[in-house]
DNA sequence: GGGGATAGGCGTACGGTGTACTCGTATCCC
DNA sequence: GGGATACGAGTACACCGTACGCCTATCCCC
């Protein structure tokens, strides 16, 4: 009997994430999404409750596209890199919604897709009862951190540089550590910290 | 000759961790610290440069709390849990600020020394080169995401209750995992956890 | 002791934000 | 064609960060 619904909650998501990747995290507002949609401010709370669920909309999005299929027949380890490293690709692919996935990401379903395959792949592998949640809970930590570590002081950035450039006689070691990482790549950086975490875990190689 | 200072960056920053302690960290402003301090707004200006650098001062404060000398007799690998249990527990006593930490963490003198005693600590252990630069990042990396992880989603929160109680035919093993999950202490699941990253980095047992 | 230079404290104002309230009206069923 | 429904949006308010500029407390020097 009423009118329709002219908007959905998928193409605001789509929206708020153009916003983002144009005019970065900070321009994201009601307003600029309001706006990007051509329709009034207070129309987008006849389909989101404020801004945190806009928020939540972007997260689910960038984490939906995240294929959670794994080829069965891969030993555990390989697994679980597949699925860290298309975690790690599909958020990479939407840098400027990082800080985002950091305090939203547990209201996203896709969230939960990828915990299962991972718990999956860690059951296969042996795991049980309280080692089987420690081990997720470790690489959850690890990919979580990674991604950030990554985005907000990468090894080829100007922090690593900054770093190097410290006086030697007061951070020696750590000078020099960062002297050597400046030619790492970032896929490297995260498959061999990957590959620490899976040895860690009892993987027979690194992956 | 001018007339002196009243006030001190210190002093500022343990206001501004009153007022998030106290009202939150969505109540953090530039207005609610000049309030606490008992000051005009715009007088923090003398001090600080702008928001961005009160949030770094904040995060400064935190840090600065971290102890970093360490039992030079300690095997390499007990000292390293004890500096990372030590960053833990300084982040742990200020909740409230994690999200500031995971954005402003590169900025803080705090970060350098305890990363300084990090590296001194693999690099006794014969960490060398780029396989040091692997080791620092994956512990930071753990670290990081670990109490970002704890925090955001603890296991004695809700948000494992509620994936617990997910439907099993669709999330068989993440349920099963879950409900494993709530006894584990926060504290036994950083240190286990953080024992598999050592383990993996080539400690001989998980410290 | 008095005068002047210096810079600290802060009042005001502007453009931005999220969102509560309200109302006109487009839409579909009968 | 008429009426019920709830959508779209205008307006308003409280709050934010901060640029600008004034008043004045303070200390040095004479």
């Amino acid at each position: 009997m009423p009118r329709p619904r002219s908007l959905t909650t998928a193409g605001i998501a789509a929206a708020a994430l153009a916003v983002v990747e144009r005019d970065g995290l900070a321009a994201l507002s009601m307003r600029a999404v309001a706006a990007e949609m051509g329709v009034g401010t207070m129309s987008l709370y006849r389909y989101v409750r404020g801004r945190d669920e806009l928020e939540d909309l972007v997260v689910d999005l960038v984490l939906a596209g995240v294929d959670t299929a794994v080829p069965p027949g891969d030993p555990w380890p390989a697994r679980v890199a597949t699925l860290a490293e298309r975690a790690r690709a599909a958020v990479g692919a939407h840098p400027g919604v990082v800080p985002l996935l950091l305090t939203r990401r547990h209201a996203s379903a896709g969230t939960l897709r990828w915990g299962e395959a991972v718990v999956a792949a860690l059951a296969d592998g042996g795991f049980t009862g309280e080692a089987r949640v420690i081990a997720f809970r470790t690489l959850m930590s690890y990919v979580l951190g990674a991604v950030q570590v990554e985005h907000l002081g990468p090894l080829s950035g100007p922090g690593t540089a900054a770093i190097a450039a410290l006086p030697a006689e007061r951070y020696p070691v750590l000078a020099d550590t960062a002297a050597h990482g400046r030619g790492i790549a970032a896929d490297d950086e995260f498959r061999r910290g990957l590959a620490v975490v899976l040895r860690g875990l009892g993987a027979a190689d690194g992956a």
